[in-house]
DNA sequence: ATCATAATGAGGCACGTGCCTCAAAACAAG
DNA sequence: CTTGTTTTGAGGCACGTGCCTCATTATGAT
């Protein structure tokens, strides 16, 4: 028992003491508060480092009545892997509501720099202490963001990058999502020459034009036999969709494999499923929804690369909240792994 | 600001003028003295339910000076997959000391099971809350764990499963990464007839059983053309691995693929290696390793099949610590994947 | 109705930190 | 040395819960 105590984490009292200080004086060292001397500093932070003091976080947050508050900001959509998205905030919700946290799901129109720029000016450090931001990159929207950690509400570009934050963002490594698609189909089609067909929604986003970038440098270089096609954008179209894609077909009779591309395949793989092409195609598409789900299940898709929606939600609300605790929160915890789905692993 | 007031969370003191009692009845109540009538009982989980009560844990934590503290049982081994698990402890550690959570690794003889029963009998609740095991299922180990949690102290099996806790332990569906196995290697091996190699350690385990069986199914229902032979166990053993493994490579000229099944998968990879064998036989192993990641890079396997170790580890921990705070921690962040690793998304 | 017993209430201290006030001490400038 | 300013200390209340004591009330059996 006696052995125990001593074990104990020191608290601000051991502080005050080591220090040959009062406890408001290590208050005002640890909460950053003006008027201390430097020496009085010196003299606390190294009692801090060698009793090895870590703040009492929970201890604090009573104090303190803290609670978090986090907004998720994602495009308006009907995209399935989006509602997954939704569904694993509310998990989270639950998960996480010990440790008083909430979330709020707020949609923006992605094709609106203006109004999302808006949306996030008009969110207040009070209400809000961190935001999770699915947007394309703009202009307006970078700014948008710079003002928004200028107030002290943190900002997480979630799933889409941008390049303003390079190195603080929630989402996998794009480039090599593609290669891995690449490598994945390549294997699959094994010997067989021909050509590979790739269905985007759009070229004009970053994480097309980099899983584009990586699935060409795969195949080029582990796939010589293989030539790859241009980009077929849908924009969201089906009409667009269903014409670009049946010319495609017409024109390539060597067609052995399908990369979609797009965070939404149930559009193009129904197409596709109503064109009644080949069934030893290769097909690979992204993201783990209920339509990639079955259609794995039904042997009508060979493989899915996915991002883990559950753990992109936990790990932007980690990494929010330790923002806003001021802890760097970096770890192999934060990794957000490229998943290969087939329809035994799902 | 009246507004936000409304909206805080309910504490003790609103539950016990919510039910017309004290605080001290309302504290007999949440923590299961005795000495309060049924009628009182009633009233009070009325208010709870009503109120939407939960109990702060925090402040729980905080007036109990609770901190928890567990073991992981691992098998005394120079197995990298070990060395993996226990490097993410030690990363886990870290992340959860903000939560009072600490940990001890401890070495067992899997070997042994009465060593490791009298282990187990050795902890107490007053100064390990809940243990991690890996170990191999018999009698003695089960009746130990029995009598662990007879004691008050939380036992999860961990990565090796035990019958008894079928429901309740960390680590993946081994059928499904049998069958997983025997997919990928499907697919990469592609139309060609042949026969495939299945290495294990042991088929003593339940793991091994069921990833053969797994694996086995299939094979034998997608992929026809191939010939699964009898399991190969090595016995931890390198001169006896070279032997049969030799053997059957001179019985068994048609070769398209090998399933190294066993969690170390150096000494066989590196012993077929050594046997210069055709570089377009297919080979899929088990589990991220050091050896394992460079030879993916290398190109010499083709496939890992892996469970996440800092997720094992992770997971593993909340579990414990719910199981100590009183709570069901189910949810999809506890399911453990089936990672599919290929050179481009280790 | 009486008494023993069971059930409940009132109140207080503790946990570690944040935040406040007021007084005391240390310091710098004249 | 005095004055004004800056720095520090002492102390206390709050957060929500656990846990304790002691007094009081309700209950059931006789």
């Amino acid at each position: 028992m006696a052995l125990q105590k001593i074990t104990l984490k020191p608290t601000t009292k051991d502080l005050a003491k080591a220090a040959g200080v009062s406890r408001a004086t290590v208050d005002r060292v640890l909460n950053g508060r003006d008027g201390v001397r430097q020496k009085t500093v010196d003299r606390v932070q190294e009692a801090i480092k060698k009793l090895g003091f870590v703040r009492n976080l929970q201890a604090a947050n009573l104090a303190k009545s803290q609670s978090y508050h986090f907004v998720f900001a994602l495009p308006r959509s009907g995209d399935q892997f989006l509602e997954r998205i939704v569904q694993h905030i509310d998990e989270a919700m639950e998960i996480f509501s010990t440790d008083h946290i909430s979330c709020d799901v707020r949609h923006i129109d992605e094709n609106d720099p203006h109004s999302i720029s808006d949306f996030l000016d008009s969110l207040s450090p009070h209400e809000v202490n961190g935001v999770a931001i699915m947007s394309p990159e703009t202009p307006q929207v970078r700014d948008a963001i710079s003002r928004l950690q200028d107030r002290g509400v943190a900002a997480l570009p979630f799933v889409s990058n941008q390049t303003m934050m390079d190195s603080d963002w929630v989402g996998i490594n794009n480039r090599a999502a593609g290669a891995t698609a690449a490598l994945l189909l390549g294997q699959f089609i094994g010997r067989q020459e021909g050509s590979v067909m790739v269905i985007a929604e759009s070229m004009q986003s970053r994480d097309s034009l980099e899983r584009r970038l990586g699935f060409d440098e795969e195949i080029n270089t582990a796939f010589k036999q293989l030539r790859v096609l241009p980009s077929l954008e849908t924009y969201g179209n089906d009409a667009r969709a269903g014409e670009i894609i049946t010319a495609s077909l017409a024109s390539n009779s060597d067609l052995v494999g399908i990369y979609v591309m797009a965070s939404e395949a149930r559009k193009p793989l129904t197409i596709l499923q109503g064109l009644n092409i080949n069934p030893s195609i290769i097909k690979i598409a992204h993201e783990l929804t209920t339509y990639t789900e079955q259609a794995l299940r039904a042997h009508t898709l060979d493989g899915v690369i996915a991002q883990d929606a559950g753990h992109l939600v936990r790990s932007a609300i980690r990494r929010l909240k330790g923002n806003v605790d001021q802890r760097r929160t970096i770890g192999s915890q934060e990794n957000i792994r490229i998943y290969i789905l087939l329809r035994t692993n799902i």
